[in-house]
RNA sequence: GAGAUCGUAGCUCAGUAGGUUAGAGCGUCAGUUUGUGGCACUGAAGGCCGGGGGUUCGAGACCCCUCGGUCUCC
């Protein structure tokens, strides 16, 4: 039982990419990866034998703030925690809620303290603090907890994005305190992992890092970015922050992203990604894959009998037609949303776990410029 | 052969007592989705209202003829 180690085999020699291995008490996780996100402790549309078998995901997600609400902390903490209670023995990450205090800002309101969230569920009231939220997180189970921070939106002008900052710092330390305080749940090691923020302001992010590496953390979250600002400035601030932050820890870029981005953002050096996309998109038709992206509800794959994707060694992508995930869909058939959130899945896992051979390789570069052209294509 | 009834978007149909650029659902096409309040959302294309003639300021609606479908009867 010990706390997350982070070893780098290698890092790519014209790129800030590296290839690594994180171990935790629930095992390995090769980096750069990719993980689910698993909001209520459901990758939704795909079962955990699923994420086994076919998707082969190392870690999964799951969010403070729904899980609390729903089963809520007595049935998680009765089951033995999340692993327990959804039948997953690998790691899993939780979010802190702190993207909902800016995905379900309606229904909140921010103080020193904390967030007073209204339920979407109910209406009821909830406070989040960072006390609190390092309780639920405990509760959970987490192996990585994630830190409570505010997600400021974009645009935010320098004096808000200054004050969330130095807010999510004051509220780092609360977390820190409460963590160091309290003891693992269930036996195994659990993780705080913090969050840069600092918005869209150099001299912001550059802090928000230096303040974030004081921690001496096992990992370092980068987050408010891909909230709506361009492509380039999402890579000029994730270049930024990965110069900034400590070499030999994992580096987690929060939300992103697509395919490409996920290439774009491991060659300036992120280690770990999360994003909804390849599931929620899936569910409404969008299939990433590895020549392209596909509208699977086009009438253009009605008679297209090929595989979904022949270019990943997923068996449930070489074995069933585009004409007919195509049906499913046009069908309304609960199959397609499985078959497609399965695909994409599999696809982001296919895509980081290449994207290491490349690094160890050493042909990363060559390999990247040439994907980034190609997963971009409509089909 | 006679009577009834129907004919409006690719499909199924709405279209009030005749009144502005004829609507809906589905389908088609396109776009959106980035630490999941979404099997979601936004938009577009697509009609000589079976055809012809007439009444009227004005007809998808009313009248006549005609073509086609369906049903009933002889």
């Amino acid at each position: 039982m010990a706390e997350l180690q982070f070893t780098l085999h290698a890092t790519s020699n014209n790129s800030k990419a590296r290839a690594g291995t994180m171990t935790t008490d629930h095992g390995e996780i090769n980096t750069p990866i990719f993980m689910p996100v698993g909001t209520v402790g459901s990758v939704k549309a795909v079962t955990q034998q699923q994420l086994y078998n076919d998707v082969k995901a190392q870690i999964i997600l799951g969010n403070t703030y729904h899980l609390y609400l729903r089963p809520g902390l007595e049935v998680l903490e009765a089951a033995g925690g999340l692993h327990q209670f959804i039948g997953w023995q690998k790691p899993i990450l939780t979010d802190s809620g702190g993207y909902q205090v800016f995905s379900l800002a309606a229904s909140r309101k921010i103080t020193e303290k904390g967030v007073m969230f209204q339920s979407h569920i109910d209406g009821s009231k909830h406070l989040f603090t960072p006390e609190v939220v390092m309780d639920i997180e405990r509760t959970i189970g987490a192996d990585i907890m994630m830190a409570f921070d505010e997600c400021p939106p974009y645009p935010s002008d320098y004096t808000y994005a200054k004050n969330s900052m130095e807010l999510t710092h004051r509220w780092l330390d609360r977390c820190f305190t409460q963590f160091n305080n309290t003891p693992d749940k269930y036996g195994y090691t659990q993780n705080l992992f913090p969050i840069v923020q600092g918005g869209t302001y150099k001299d912001l992010r550059t802090e928000s890092c230096q303040y974030i590496a004081s921690k001496n953390a096992a990992g370092n979250a980068i987050g408010g970015l891909s909230v709506g600002e361009p492509m380039e400035m999402m890579y000029e601030f994730t270049a930024l922050c990965c110069e900034a932050l400590p070499q030999n820890k994992p580096r987690y870029l929060m939300g992103v992203g697509t395919p490409w981005n996920i290439l774009e953002c491991i060659d300036l050096g992120i280690d770990m990604f999360d994003c909804v996309m390849p599931t929620r998109n899936g569910r409404n038709g969008m299939l990433f894959t590895s020549k392209g992206v596909i509208n699977i509800r086009n009438k253009k794959w009605s008679k297209d009998f090929t595989p979904l994707d022949d270019g990943i060694p997923n068996e449930m992508s070489n074995y069933y037609s585009k004409a007919y995930l195509r049906h499913l869909f046009v069908a309304n058939e609960i199959l397609a949303l499985q078959l497609a959130s399965i695909h994409n899945l599999s696809f982001y896992l296919w895509l980081v776990t290449e994207a290491r051979t490349q690094i160890l390789n050493g042909n990363f570069i060559s390999w990247k410029t040439e994907m980034v052209e190609r997963l971009q294509t409509r089909l």
